[in-house]
DNA sequence: CTGAAAGCGCTAACAC
DNA sequence: GTGTTAGCGCTTTCAG
């Protein structure tokens, strides 16, 4: 049998909502008395049943950071400082995938909407839509999403300023040199669509050559290129790799610069030079919780939209090793 | 204010308790109420608090899985099989990330004990003590412990057959010809000494000379080779470029095999091949899973050591792409 | 087939 | 300073 408020309350002859209260440091009880009361608690274990206290308040000291996968180092790195920031809060926070499954993902909706959190961070996936927030929504249960969001929803986004640092990227892949661009970014996603505008902008302006490659189109886009110096410009380092191989030929005689957000594992090769954007995580995580704590203390909290653009970390440099 | 049973009973001017027998499908109840209880409960929008059943019921059906960060490729690929698995059994999965915390990580043990979960899965940190356990243990909540364990503890182990694999890895490394090697691995949790153990007995028994490096050391070992052909034999990518930088002129015009776990990104430079040893997660998880739910349906269950060890997936050899 | 009632563990308004 | 009581939403006997 576990230890209840009412264990206690027998074990030392008081009422269990003396106890109650002498556990949660009420200043009617006296001194002593909580002294003994709370002695007794840790010595018979007790621990406070939450499932009770929250049906009691409606509340859970919970938080979902709701993400598709393990895979984009995006969410993993947001992870961890928010998990602390919460921690620090008094709030537990927990990671719920929905790996790119609509099922697991309204499911995990349902559950937000069943109050097994008080708020949740959201990671959308691409294909979502505004009407399986309406639940949520209406429950005014706070809500704030990172890197992209759901186009016409009232809620609030912290995201990397997307297109600017792409702008960025094509910026100093000039610098080194480059004369011509392969920029492979889709357009499905809020933050893509602004990368892909940021990068297009910024070559036009500058009146560079460019080539738009769709990431379906990767492994067998041939590209024809008529300078010596090309730069690539892509989401992650596995589309550029898929790029490299299927124009190895004609990237043999070219000096190549590339470019891509948040990492790059190994060698540059057959690049010169990497140029990585790397995102601020850490300020992200801190603006959305720092929101959602905010949100949760507002007793008439209501969505709102609003975009909160947090500007990259920096601009790795990545050379050879050997 | 929530739509409840109450509120359904109301509407339709039944008892709470039919409203509940009927929206659980309960036999009992005539299928036209229940049809009009269920259209109504959907109409209105209800959604059952689990609080409230949970309470009740003493279960939660959620399962935590408990790991240190969102880093290693380990807990991850492990994290999305196993939550699709448990979906599958009407369970929910979620994350809690410890962060290589100690208070963290009371805390998560901590909120176990509350019963916000029937049951967890744990990577543990390699300073984690038994004791910690005590508490789950004695409240008899289903554990099951991935890739590393507490030593003396009682409880169920799926982790991949560390010793053999290293073994494995060793013996590859020869067939690609190479006579010295350089082994960098820690011994610091049960998966790595596994490991380290594993290497080095094969190494012994092939009677090749070889160097222990502490991974501490990685950046500052200077490494005195006496043959053409090296092997590096080492827990991650990172470490065995931290000790190819440290160590660069005496490889510059050596034959070098690399070999890992679970990941290699990007070129094998500066080796010829990367060995690296996949482990098998979704078949970890599919036992991870079966154990715990097995012991979730056992009304009797009690802890009982066991280390299931699951072969690797595959040796992986990467060749240059360029 | 349905209703009445107890109770899961805890909190909080209200007594005294 | 402490006890009494009602109730959070749901499940589950037990009656009828």
């Amino acid at each position: 049998m576990p230890v209840t408020i009412k264990t206690i309350a027998k074990q030392c002859g008081m009422d269990i909502s003396t106890v109650s209260r002498a556990l949660r440091g009420d200043e009617r009880v006296k001194p002593e008395t909580r002294e003994r009361i709370r002695a007794l608690a840790d010595a018979l274990g007790y621990r406070p049943n939450l499932a009770a206290r929250s049906l009691q308040s409606g509340k859970t000291k919970t938080i979902w950071f709701v993400i598709s996968d393990l895979a984009n180092s995006f969410e993993r790195a947001l992870a961890e400082p928010a998990s602390a920031l919460f921690n620090e809060k008094k709030y537990d926070m927990l990671v719920a995938l929905y790996r790119h499954d609509q099922r697991a993902y309204q499911r995990i909706l349902t559950r937000l909407g069943q109050g097994v959190a008080d708020a949740a961070m959201v990671v959308p996936g691409n294909s979502w839509q505004l009407n399986d927030y309406e639940e949520l929504l209406s429950k005014k249960v706070p809500l704030i999403f990172l890197d992209r969001y759901i186009e016409g929803m009232n809620a609030c986004v912290v995201t990397t300023a997307n297109f600017d640092s792409a702008g960025q990227l094509v910026d100093m892949c000039l610098e080194q040199g480059s004369e011509e661009f392969v920029v492979i970014m889709a357009d499905n996603d809020t933050a893509a669509k602004a990368r892909l505008r940021g990068a297009s902008a910024q070559l036009e302006k500058r009146g560079c050559r460019y080539h738009l490659i769709p990431p379906e189109e990767v492994d067998e886009f041939k590209v024809n290129c008529q300078h010596d110096k090309l730069a690539v410009v892509a989401n992650g380092q596995d589309l550029i790799r898929r790029f490299l191989l299927a124009n190895k030929e004609q990237l043999l005689n070219r000096d190549v610069v590339l470019a891509t957000y948040d990492n790059w594992h190994g060698e540059p090769d057959p690049a010169s030079v990497v140029l990585v954007c790397i995102q601020d995580f850490t300020r992200m995580a801190e603006i959305a919780v720092a929101k959602l704590t905010d949100a949760l203390n507002n007793p008439n909290y209501s969505p709102e939209m609003e975009i909160v653009e947090v500007p990259p970390r920096e601009i790795k440099v990545i050379t050879p090793m050997f």
